[in-house]
RNA sequence: GGAGGGAUGGCAGAGCGGACGAAUGCGCGGCUCUUGAAAAGCCGUGAGGCGCGAGCCUCCGUGGGUUCGAAUCCCACUCCCUCCGCCA
C-alpha cells in the first residue's frame, strides 16, 4: 500500500499520480477526508485515554498512601471518563479501519518515468532484438500445437482429461525441454541469486502482502478447506520470505530465484488466446526476486532486465521490450518492463516476462524493513521481481522457431548439455 | 490423527494486577584506555502513530471480556514447537 503520509502532505500529487493510471480522483479525496476524520477521532480518543491513565496512576498512589477515601473518589472519576472513552473508541477504530481498507485497495503510484497511456496498445517498444526484424520460412509458420501434436511432445487432450482445458501435459522430449529450461535459467542466475524452492500453497496473509488479495481473489485458485491459495507466481512466497523481519542494510540487495509451478484461473480472459499454450492455468516459471534499498533499486531492476534479455538471446528468440504505460501497469507496480518473444507459427508476440519495481508498496504490506547501515530507524525495503522466464510460452516459441522442413524441431545450442547432448526433437 | 509445551524488543530470555515499554545477557552505536586492534570499563540503544513543540497515544501472537488500572486474570481464535501414530 502507499504511505498515507503522502496523501496528507500532498493530496494533489497523489491524485495526479493515480489519475495517470485511471483511478478516479474522487477516491483519493474520499481517502483524504476519511483520514482527516479518523485522525480527529483518534486524537480525541487518545486524549481521553491519557486522562484515564493519569487518574488510574493516582488511584494506585493514593491507595498506597493509605488514603482509601481519596482513592475511591479518583476511581469514580476515572470510571466516568472510561465510559466516555468507550463511547468514542468504537467510532475512532471504525474510522481508522476504513482508511486502512481504502489503502489496501488503492494501487501503487506509477513511477514518474513510466509512460502515460490508457492500455496495452500504448506501451512503447523501447528495444527489440535483433535490430532488423527476422524473416521466417513457411516451415516455421506452423502453430506449436500442431508441431507438438505431430511429435507427441504435448498432450492437451489428456491434460484436459486430468484437470480440464488449459492444463497442459508435456511428454517425452517436451517434458524434458521444460526441465532443461529450468536448469539452464537457475544456473545462469546462480552467481547473484540464491536458489529457493518455496511452497506453492500459501496463506491468505502471504497473498495479501504482494497485493494479489483482496482485489484479485477471482484470479487465484483457493484451497478453501485449509485456508490456502495456489500461488500465481513465485513472487508471492518470495516477497513474504522475510515478512515481519528487519534486514541489515549490508545484506541488500538480497536476491532470490525460484522455479515453481504457477496457477492462474484466468477468470477475466475466458475464451481469449486459449489455443495451445498461449494461456494456461498451470505453467512452470523461474522467478527473479530482490529486496533492495530505494537507491539500489534502479540498478537491480536494470540488471534483471539485462539477465532476462541475455537469456532470451541465448535461446535465440526474437523479442521486444515494452515499457508498460500507466494504463497497463500492474496494481502493485511502479514501473514494469515486459518482454515478448515472437512466435512465428501463431504469428504473435508472447509475453514471457514482466519485470517490476514495486518501491515499498509490497514491503509496507508485508512489513519487510531494513536497518540503515549508518544507524537510525528501520525503513521499508523496495521489492523487485521478474520472470526469468515463463516456460510454457517460451516452449511454444522454441518449437515454432525451431521447426525444420521435415517437421522435426532444432533447439538452441545452450540447451544441448541439459538435453543429454542432443538438440533435436523428432 | 493423538498427547503435551509455547508465542515478550535485532536475538536469547525474565516478568504472572499499579513505580513495566518491560530485568538480565548478547548484539549494535558512542566514549575512555591503546601506536593500532583485541580485551576491559563507562554511557546509550525497541517499533509505530499524533503534535510546531513540551509532550501524548498504541504495541508483550490475534480478537473479545473483567478492572479505576492488564504483558500479568478470564474466554475464543491463530500460529509455532516437541513426542507418538501414519506416510513420500
Amino acid at each position: 500500500m502507499i504511505d498515507i503520509r503522502l496523501v496528507r502532505q500532498d493530496v494533489a500529487a497523489v491524485r495526479a499520480a493515480l489519475a495517470r493510471r485511471g483511478v478516479d480522483p474522487a477516491e483519493v479525496d474520499a481517502l483524504a477526508a476519511e483520514d482527516e476524520e479518523a485522525r480527529q477521532l483518534v486524537a480525541h480518543r487518545d486524549e481521553l485515554r491519557a486522562q484515564v491513565n493519569a487518574l488510574s496512576k493516582q488511584v494506585g498512589e493514593a491507595r498506597r498512601a493509605g488514603e482509601a477515601e481519596r482513592a475511591e473518589e479518583l476511581a469514580g472519576l476515572s470510571r466516568r471518563l472510561g465510559d466516555e472513552l468507550r463511547a468514542v473508541d468504537g467510532p475512532a477504530e471504525a474510522a481508522a479501519g476504513r482508511v486502512r481498507e481504502r489503502l489496501l485497495w488503492l494501487p501503487n503510484l506509477p513511477s514518474d518515468d513510466a509512460p502515460d497511456g490508457a492500455g496495452p496498445h500504448d506501451n512503447p517498444v523501447v528495444r527489440r532484438w535483433p535490430d532488423a526484424p527476422r524473416t521466417y520460412a513457411d516451415h516455421q509458420r506452423v502453430p506449436h500445437w500442431d508441431v507438438a501434436a505431430a511429435l507427441g511432445i504435448l498432450d492437451l487432450e489428456r491434460g484436459a482429461r486430468l484437470s480440464g482445458s488449459m492444463f497442459p501435459a508435456f511428454r517425452g522430449m517436451g517434458s524434458r525441454l521444460l526441465r532443461a529450461l529450468t536448469a539452464l535459467a537457475l544456473d545462469r542466475h546462480a552467481d547473484a541469486f540464491e536458489e529457493v524452492r518455496p511452497p506453492t500453497l500459501v496463506r491468505t496473509e502471504t497473498m495479501m502482502s504482494t497485493g494479489h488479495l483482496p482485489k484479485f481473489a477471482d484470479e487465484a485458485y483457493a484451497v478453501e478447506r485449509d485456508g490456502l491459495w495456489a500461488i500465481p507466481t513465485a513472487e508471492v512466497p518470495l516477497t513474504s520470505m522475510y515478512r515481519g523481519e528487519i534486514i541489515e542494510e549490508d545484506r541488500l540487495p538480497l536476491r532470490l530465484t525460484a522455479a515453481t509451478a504457477c496457477f492462474r484461473r484466468e477468470a477475466g480472459a475466458a475464451g481469449r488466446d486459449t489455443r495451445g499454450l498461449l494461456r494456461v492455468h498451470e505453467f512452470d516459471k523461474v522467478e527473479l526476486f530482490a529486496y533492495a534499498t530505494t537507491d539500489q533499486a534502479p540498478a537491480v531492476h536494470a540488471d534483471m532486465v539485462g539477465r532476462v534479455e541475455a537469456l532470451v538471446q541465448a535461446l535465440g528468440l526474437e523479442y521486444r521490450v515494452l515499457d508498460l504505460c500507466t494504463g497497463d501497469l500492474g496494481n502493485s507496480s511502479a514501473r514494469t518492463f515486459d518482454i515478448e518473444v515472437y512466435a512465428p507459427g501463431c504469428d504473435m508476440w508472447l509475453e514471457v516476462s514482466s519485470i517490476s519495481w514495486f518501491r515499498d508498496y509490497q514491503a509496507r504490506r508485508a512489513d519487510v524493513r531494513y536497518r540503515p547501515a549508518g544507524g537510525g530507524s528501520p525503513r521499508f525495503v523496495d521489492t523487485l521481481n521478474g520472470s526469468g522466464l515463463a516456460w510454457a510460452r517460451i516452449w511454444a516459441a522454441l518449437v515454432e522457431v525451431g521447426r525444420q522442413p521435415d517437421g522435426s524441431v532444432e533447439l538452441p545450442e545452450v540447451l544441448a548439455p541439459y538435453l543429454g547432448g542432443t538438440r533435436t526433437i523428432g
